[in-house]
DNA sequence: CCAAAAGTGTTCATTCTACACCCATGT
DNA sequence: ACATGGGTGTAGAATGAACACTTTTGG
């Protein structure tokens, strides 16, 4: 692949052409499997570079609407919890020169702004019902454990731990079921609480907690299958709400 | 004042030219004083009509920069504290006719762009160091008691409120100092709470709290002149960060 | 002396933390 | 039967809410 049949180029000439300038939003899609925190990631085109999936703004799209559309052309989901956590502003987030050439993207097809102001969102949402797919300058799109990530491209690595942290001070406001199968036991919610905080927590005061809450309706069938007690199976109840941000009529 | 001097046309062509288009910035620019807890406003030339302290983000300039740099020519504060607390990205913020025709701006020479993603950012300031002062197509900037404001342009009166309630639910770990004397009293600090939590505080919990916290360094001096028992002085101890905002290096 | 607000102390309830123990299931 | 992890209970510590009381100041 050379530089005149990167793809891209025309995607960036469409995206130049019909977006907002000097924009754009990257989305952390955080996943739960196997008892680890999982993230989305991208590999560019020919290379062995990752980074997070991300987009631009059409000029008369909510951003919402922008970052909704991103997550779930790499997800395959319809409905989605998403929340906006943090602006990336700085003038110089990045080394420009060395991320365009680790991307091996011909520069002067998508340099099409000097610098570019991020919108960070992060979404929960369920494994197994996410069907990674690769966007048009990417070859690959698969999971990638939180604790595992290797160096990525732009600023991602930063914008995953702040992702991370935001997502961990509003642990008890958000609808982790999200990330959950459902319905989920309480020892998975215990074991993504785990991970979120990245912390050790006692099983029989993490019981008491989440019961005491009032937000969990138990089933009254149970997970079986394993080599010990089937535990309950448990679903939030209808409190949750299944979208994003508050946001005013006119 | 008719369309062909409005002192905003000229301002707008120079935003055009040298600001990243479709993106602003709005600051909730907090003080207090006598028991209120206040916003700066600003009035638009020729109108009755307040909106918040605002302005554009030029290409090349750090985000973070660009809100210093209009909470200050606001204000003359040239050391502040700032955050961000949201991105209000909807296509359809506000009635844009019904707005721009509030502000008797000449709409051809002002709307360059469809429509505004504003990034919002609140600053806690010192009430008695600022000097209010009016930009270019504004008669007037002054203080408004938060619980008494008028209807703004734009969404204004919304950004406010989640302004007002990011503050509250990060009451805790903001450096309110900012907002008060220094030094201050703990009753000063105790009517700040309440004025942001919108509720009464039982004094003598809250003194034992604030002791508690260690955070607090006891001057010797009282602050005397009321017709009570004067009060002892307090600053904060120096663990406080000035500044804004995580952000990396590249 | 009195009113008003500062400042200290005590009590009770609620929540958090540590840990003992029994239960169910597959091997 | 036993190892493994699910599920329940109980006690002490820490935190938070309600309220009694003394102190200081100007008038």
């Amino acid at each position: 692949m050379n530089k005149y049949n990167h793809p891209g180029v025309p995607y960036f000439q469409h995206v130049s052409e019909h977006c907002i300038h000097y924009m754009s939003i990257d989305g952390v899609i955080f996943g739960f499997s196997e008892n680890q925190l999982k993230v989305l990631l991208l590999r560019w085109k020919g290379t062995d570079e990752w980074s997070l999936p991300g987009g631009f703004i059409y000029k008369l799209e909510s951003v919402d609407a922008a970052a909704g559309r991103i997550v779930q052309e790499r997800t395959g989901l319809n409905q989605l919890y998403l929340k906006q956590f943090h602006v990336f502003g700085d003038a110089n987030r990045y080394d420009q020169a060395d991320t365009w050439q680790r991307t091996k993207m011909p520069l002067e097809g998508i340099k099409w702004s000097e610098r570019t102001i991020s919108i960070g969102y992060y979404a929960l949402v369920n494994y197994s019902k996410v069907t990674p797919m690769p966007d048009l300058i990417t070859d690959e799109c698969r999971w990638w454990n939180i604790q595992d990530l290797p160096r990525l491209l732009f600023d991602h690595n930063h914008i995953i731990e702040v992702a991370l942290h935001s997502l961990r001070r509003e642990l008890n406001e958000q609808p982790l079921n999200h990330l959950l199968p459902d319905p989920f036991t309480i020892p998975e919610l215990q074991r993504l609480h785990e991970c979120i905080l990245g912390t050790a927590l006692d099983s029989r005061n993490f019981y008491k907690k989440m019961l005491a809450s009032g937000q969990l309706e138990r089933l009254p069938e149970r997970r079986s299958g394993t080599s010990h007690k089937a535990p309950y199976l448990y679903r939030f109840q209808e409190t949750q709400s299944g979208e994003i941000l508050p946001e005013p009529g006119t």
